[in-house]
DNA sequence: TATTACCCTATAGATTTTATAGGATAAACA
DNA sequence: TGTTTATCCTATAAAATCTATAGGGTAATA
């Protein structure tokens, strides 16, 4: 299942990269145009700022902003900040391998197999779709 | 991530589909084999067993084996039994379609869009994979 | 200096996952 | 026929994760 911070940060970008004007939105209007609880897409909204997808400011006038084209803002990159790995295992992640305690080797299991697979098609899919895909 | 349930089951999936004689295999055997708690292996077994997967044998002598032959059992179906839905948000769900509350058109939503896709990739995996791929 | 709106961390609440408990049922075999 | 063996089945406890909120801090604007 795709998490709701994924989900609500998704949203979120999108409903920025729509845009025409780049001027600052506030956190409220995208709340509100999202049916997102608005506290919560706070802490979206500024992962989301730390990871470098976004620029915000502060004050009358403030809010948030893509920092890039979405041309140029690539899903998997996305989906790493939000929803974390792509892989469905550790032991086939890319950036964040892990050896499985159970398993005792690696190239004779069926899980680890079947999940390189998955992973590869996943990351097919992230790689090869920007933002701006997704709002055209 | 995947669930350590459907990891567990496939674990079991796999330990019978090498078995050279088809007899039926103890529970407390492939948990032992794969590390499983052999209590939690046993509901993960039984409902592999309501789903079609596999028969089982009660008192001595007993145990679990395989219905079909590994390359009759693709990975969609045992996933399915498993993890559950395919899809990462029901609005894209083949068998488990929900429309969400928050959002006023699918086709304009932009996590829709890239769950399509996302959906599709790991369909096609999943439906091009037996359990006999995994163990050869 | 008052107002606005993001900054930041901690934590509460809800849900899901993981695992166990404990007896019921059925088959094998002496 | 009675004992042993091993699955059947449901409820529930324990743990982990996800979702959301609280509440004050900081910086920018006018």
């Amino acid at each position: 299942m795709l998490s709701k911070k994924t989900k609500y940060g998704l949203k979120a970008l999108t409903f920025l990269a729509k845009q025409e004007e780049k001027k600052p939105i506030q956190i409220i209007e995208i709340a509100q145009a999202e049916n997102i609880s608005q506290k919560f897409l706070e802490t979206i909204l500024l992962s989301l700022r730390k990871s470098g997808f976004l620029g915000s400011k502060k004050g009358k006038g403030g809010g948030y902003y893509l920092i890039k084209d979405p041309k140029e803002i690539q899903m998997i990159a996305v989906m790493r900040v939000l929803e974390g790995p792509i892989a469905m295992v550790p032991c086939v992640s890319l950036n964040f391998y892990e050896t499985c305690d159970d398993c005792p080797d690696e190239n004779s299991c069926g899980v680890h197999k079947l999940m390189m697979q998955v992973r590869d098609a996943n990351l097919e899919v992230y790689k090869n779709t920007t933002l701006y895909d997704l709002i055209s």
